[in-house]
DNA sequence: CAGTCCTCTTGAACGTGTTCAAAAAAAGGG
DNA sequence: CCCTTTTTTTGAACACGTTCAAGAGGACTG
């Protein structure tokens, strides 16, 4: 009883030095031995709840979903237009992980690791990935946009793909504010709405059900 | 004169041998103590020529983009249809890098990292990216595909986005012989040609434009 | 040839993430 | 309260990437 208290203390302790002191010197510049050394425990010790120094980042995904989550939740009720929800959404994000960005660029190397558990592909992330993914049903089933209904299901699968794609730009974006990726979302929301709302055309039909097939065949796992 | 030549021999046998050792027991697990004992040379050495051990990856780079753009041209010659063009180049691609596959993922995980000079869009890779562009403007150009003279210029660079889409999935693709990769541009590269076909429609005018815009936007170092 | 410079080479040493045998602390059982 | 078992903690040790002061080997100059 005490005990499962006691252990759970010390572990909160160490992710929560560990994340101090990335944000402050930044991953690389922070070792180990600096953060158990902070946190007053030993080296071992932080070995002993945390496999490797890389699993300490997961803390820090956990906080800005977290974050993003409820902050989304709060920006959304407003907006009934499928583009403008998606641009809140999407903008959103990129205000809650601003602050992260200068190390962050770090953390999502390493999880640019497709052995690596916190790849965002990878199964021990698939209830956070689960997560975003509602969000962004939500995006949609509380916008009034009209849809190939077949492209409905899979339009938030893709919206995340498409959020991983912002993701992936806004680590390499160097710009003053993250600005450029601002840019990215704001111009490029309105036409994914619109190639969205063009898949209601005859024209389009074909096409849109060949992308929803290929998805989610891809899906499947082999 | 002979020193120069000596020179040469040292560095490209320490970068041959480490290819070796990266083929046969994947990069992690190849030590640079390893990479120098086999080389017959210092550690130390090493180092004199390649700045970090992750800079040695580069010949693997540089290997399979010699591979592909001459394998790429052969095949090409064959083929007139824009689709058909496109597929046997990413098909290639993917033939060639076939047997880096078991580590090669290790590879494009350093790659990831923004700051790295081995990333597809640092500076120092300009002289890559650019050779890959030009072989999708060979495609393109080569091709009998109508579109909006606009999008033409852009489209190589467009494609180029694509095929590091395609390279990401590769990476993370488990399945035997990759072949779900291989479906995945089977089945994407029609989509893709039948949307750059339909650029050429009046409705979908505005979007096309909004899109060429948008990238030479992006393109623009602030 | 002696002296000077530059290129190339060496291997010991440093700092890092990580492991592990051992000890300490806590829990449980009689 | 002691004995056993389990959980938690320790810090020395290891392997690795990387650095660096020192030197070896030549090439050029006067």
């Amino acid at each position: 009883m005490q005990r499962v208290a006691k252990s759970e203390e010390t572990r909160s302790l160490i992710v929560t030095t560990a994340m101090r002191l990335f944000t402050e010197n930044g991953y690389d510049r922070t070792t180990m031995r600096a953060i158990a050394a902070e946190a007053g425990v030993s080296v071992g010790n932080a070995y002993y709840y945390f496999s490797s120094k890389e699993q300490l980042i997961q803390g820090f995904y956990d906080e800005i979903a977290r974050q993003h989550l409820s902050a989304a939740r709060l920006v959304l009720a407003g907006e009934s237009g499928f583009a403008a929800r998606l641009k809140t959404v999407l903008l959103c994000w990129l205000d809650i992980a601003e602050p992260y960005h200068r190390f962050g660029t770090q953390f999502f190397v390493n999880a640019a690791d497709p052995e690596s558990p916190l790849s965002p592909f990878s199964d021990d992330s698939s209830a956070a990935r689960e997560a975003s993914i509602g969000l962004l049903r939500e995006v949609v089933d509380g916008s009034d946009v009209k849809l190939d209904p077949e492209l409905r299901d899979q339009l938030p699968e893709l919206l995340w793909l498409y959020q991983m794609g912002v993701v992936l730009f806004w680590v390499h974006d160097r710009s003053a504010g993250t600005k450029r990726s601002r840019m990215l979302v704001e111009r490029s929301v309105p036409l994914l709405a619109r190639l969205a709302a063009l898949s209601r055309l005859r024209v389009f039909r074909p096409v849109s059900r060949e992308i929803v097939d290929l998805i989610r065949d891809l899906a499947k796992r082999d």
